[in-house]
DNA sequence: TGCTTGACAGAAG
DNA sequence: CCTTCTGCCAAGC
């Protein structure tokens, strides 16, 4: 007996997507969440991937300030030089290790 | 139908 | 700061 569903239909891909692009519209200046929350929030713990995939694929997310998107470490996403700076212009500081102090920073989405 | 790729998570070196 | 490994799972080829 599972959990979680195995996999996921073609229906709750798009709501998954839709709730992805929804709670990052929220994140408040200066704070930042991570993939692995979003994608609980969204009701698929183990797809922390697919919301990166969204956000890096989808058309919709240009708009949004997926840079305040974050892993769970703090970590800035690979091969995208900027966000950083994007965070830091928000104030946001980065720890002596080049990861975002989530202890202060990191902002719990509101349940939907 | 099967193997490879990742804007992940987390641990390790 | 970097690289590499395992587990995860949709998407691409």
């Amino acid at each position: 007996m599972k959990d979680y569903p195995d996999k996921m239909t073609v229906d709750e891909v798009r709501a998954f997507q839709s709730d992805v692009l929804n709670i990052v519209s929220q994140i408040p200046l200066g704070r930042v969440t991570t993939y692995g929350l979003i994608a609980t929030l969204a009701g698929w713990p183990s797809h922390a991937r697919m919301v990166g995939r969204t956000l890096r694929y989808s058309p919709e997310a240009t708009q949004l300030p997926c840079h305040r998107v974050v892993n769970k470490e703090g970590r800035t996403a690979p091969g995208w030089g900027g966000q950083r700076l994007l965070l830091e212009e928000e104030g946001v500081c980065f720890k002596a290790n080049g990861h975002v102090d989530m202890n202060r920073y990191l902002w719990e989405p509101e349940d939907l």
